[in-house]
DNA sequence: TATGAATGAGTGTTCATTCAT
DNA sequence: GATGAATGAACACTCATTCAT
């Protein structure tokens, strides 16, 4: 179905690379109704038009597939983020560049729950080759995000900006959490006594985030710039 | 290993709290050597001294038992930040309230993994009343702990406190996860190159929370005080 | 709670009557809730007032107290059917017969599902002692109802009136089954196409058990009168 | 034991169905030995020289194997009833052909338990879709082997004939169940004092079964001949 | 390459029954 | 006699992965 474009030379490994992503994107899809653990590599095969043993050609594990998407993902959120702290006129203030960020978080949500579970339920089976993989364009786009960063600010000293995107990660992570429970607690929380315990992402993420970039000026003389 | 309690027929209230208590010790104990979804609800009774069917007289399923261990070593936990903090000589400044707290983290690892599942693996299959019981333990807690954190500093407003342990709890989650994640990306990341992507728990969340505990005074025109 | 009467001098004897009464009170009423095999033993306690290990102290098993229960019904059952055929006008005709007969067994309905089982759920697993006790009371009932039987129609030999009522038993059950299906079943059942399948109880049963009756005359020559 | 046919993929829909069968068969073969409820899908499995989760690519629940097996006995003995009334020289009389159709029940006591069965452990967890194909052919098979009926006996009107097979089903189910009764049972009823409670099969199904075919006439007057 | 049939390890939970108190 | 805590056997079903075709 499709194959609209004539068949071109590099035919093997283009049509590779879209049958790698279309499986990519039908998992996304199902992911948007079932949870990682709830999906299934069959209804992914099926729903990509494939056979469950195709996606073993492309993906060794099921957490594979999850991690290649999670990196996918991921890469367009950078993308979006550093394009969008490029454009802004420097230097930007902490709570401003705060919200820019925060921002592209929320354009792209559907990564967050991928990358709740990425440290747990993805990195948990996966062979070492695929983690290095993962890892190192992780870590490619964290300096290319933090360096990104630093330009917008103008007050970042280099380096600073990587690990900020290291604290964002884990407070995206640990926000999301809280502010999406599991249904029971969701209505459990609902409950007025329980206001206090209620996380709006957004809102928290953004007042954290901006307290870290106040912090990690402001904290520069007592903390060692680089970790070990 | 184990069965050293087996004291037969608990009847009294008393008896059977302390029963109560051996499972989930026994819990507690086999969690050391595996991960939560490899702890087996039958090796849990055999530790403990127990029959299989004894464990469902107290725990209605495994992610109870589980919540109920969490709720356990969060009180301790608790206990110690609040006597921690108790006895600093206020006022504190961030960076010291942040490292009193930090430290008594340090004190309280047996406590992170579990807090890192708490919010997808346990409070997923549990019913209600039991997440009701526990969040609103944890609430009461938060807000003591709060409370404390409010007097310690003397710079807070009322009800910062209670925000500030909430961002707490998502920035030890995420960053334990960083921190420790599983033996292959471990392995991964002891090469140099990715030396970037590396987190030292300790330091990070001390950095992160002194970063919050600024940032809370100095964003107090920016955010609204309460959130909804 | 009751215990309005006097304590009486035979009161332990009649004490235990009583509690064994009460346990199958609450386990008929029970059974109009749930199947036979979804009856919680501990229910059945509870709702008698008694603890678990009490009502073992009546019944040595569960499938005990079931045919207890089904001895009981029956033997309410039998009292109206004698009492109905001996108040008729003699002789009745086999289809007058057969209408007076299964008009007591609507009357009984709650015996019904209790018989259906008792040949395969109950009688399984129960000691010899439990079965040879309720088979003589049933002998008993069986060969008086027979009895009651013979007179009512007048035209029956010695001993052919009690094996009709085994026949009836068989249709009972049988019919019961297909006019009481699984609410899977009666699902199905109820598109038109599958009318020819459905079974309307006492339509069916009053059918059936005239003809026994007249055939039981019928083939009187073919036959021989006493079964092996 | 078994394990004699285990042809490696059945990938065509021929070898599909032989694989299915060789899974009846070995569910078969052991209920001669074990009750439903005793019956392990595991044994199955291994018996059929398959995996236990390959039985589930056949079949979606135990019960529906077990339904299919009923479903493939009940075809068998239809082929049989219709065959021998087919066979027979019309008219018949009622006594003769319930003979013939008895002697068929004989030659195929292996759908016995399983269609005693059939109404209380198997339609009750069953797929909707299950069980009105299930039904589908009961419907079928009945409505023909009642037109057979009606050839061969010339005095039925259209739709009686399937009307007896409905009475036969439930006589066979209820009258199956006293001959063959749990083997405790069977003890106390091997007494002499008990020989009235004892029923032989064959003869009272034949007896009844005749009756049936003659009051089915009889009465045509008294009861409507369709029913709802 | 693609297929999809086959695999089989893995486990939380129920509940009738027992028995220490 | 009454209690109710303790027992523990028993089991269908899933689903990621493999591999014959």
């Amino acid at each position: 179905m499709g194959q609209l474009t004539a068949p071109r030379r590099a035919r093997s490994a283009e049509a590779k690379a879209d049958r790698a992503r279309a499986l990519e994107d039908a998992a996304l899809a199902a992911l948007e109704r079932v949870a990682w653990p709830d999906l299934a590599v069959a209804q992914v095969a099926r729903d990509a038009g494939v056979a469950k043993g195709t996606l073993y050609l492309y993906f060794p594990t099921k957490e594979s597939l999850g991690l290649a998407l999670v990196g996918r993902l991921l890469g367009r959120w950078f993308d979006d983020v550093i394009a969008s702290l490029d454009l802004a006129r420097a230097p930007l203030s902490p709570h401003a560049a705060a919200e820019r960020i925060v921002a592209t978080v929320e354009r792209h949500r559907t990564l967050l729950p991928l990358l709740a579970i990425s440290g747990t339920l993805l990195e948990a089976n996966v062979a070492a080759d695929a983690a290095r993989g993962f890892k190192a364009e992780l870590l490619r786009r964290t300096l290319e995000g933090g360096a990104a960063l630093e330009r917008a600010m103008g007050t970042l000293r280099p380096g600073e900006g990587a690990r900020l995107f290291l604290h964002l990660h884990a407070l995206v992570t640990g926000l999301y959490r809280m502010a999406e429970p599991a249904p029971v607690v969701r209505a459990v929380l609902r409950t007025p006594r329980f206001r206090a315990l209620r996380v709006e992402f957004t809102t928290e993420l953004t007042f954290a985030f901006t307290a870290l970039l106040v912090g990690v000026v402001a904290q520069r003389d007592r903390l060692p710039a680089s970790r070990s």
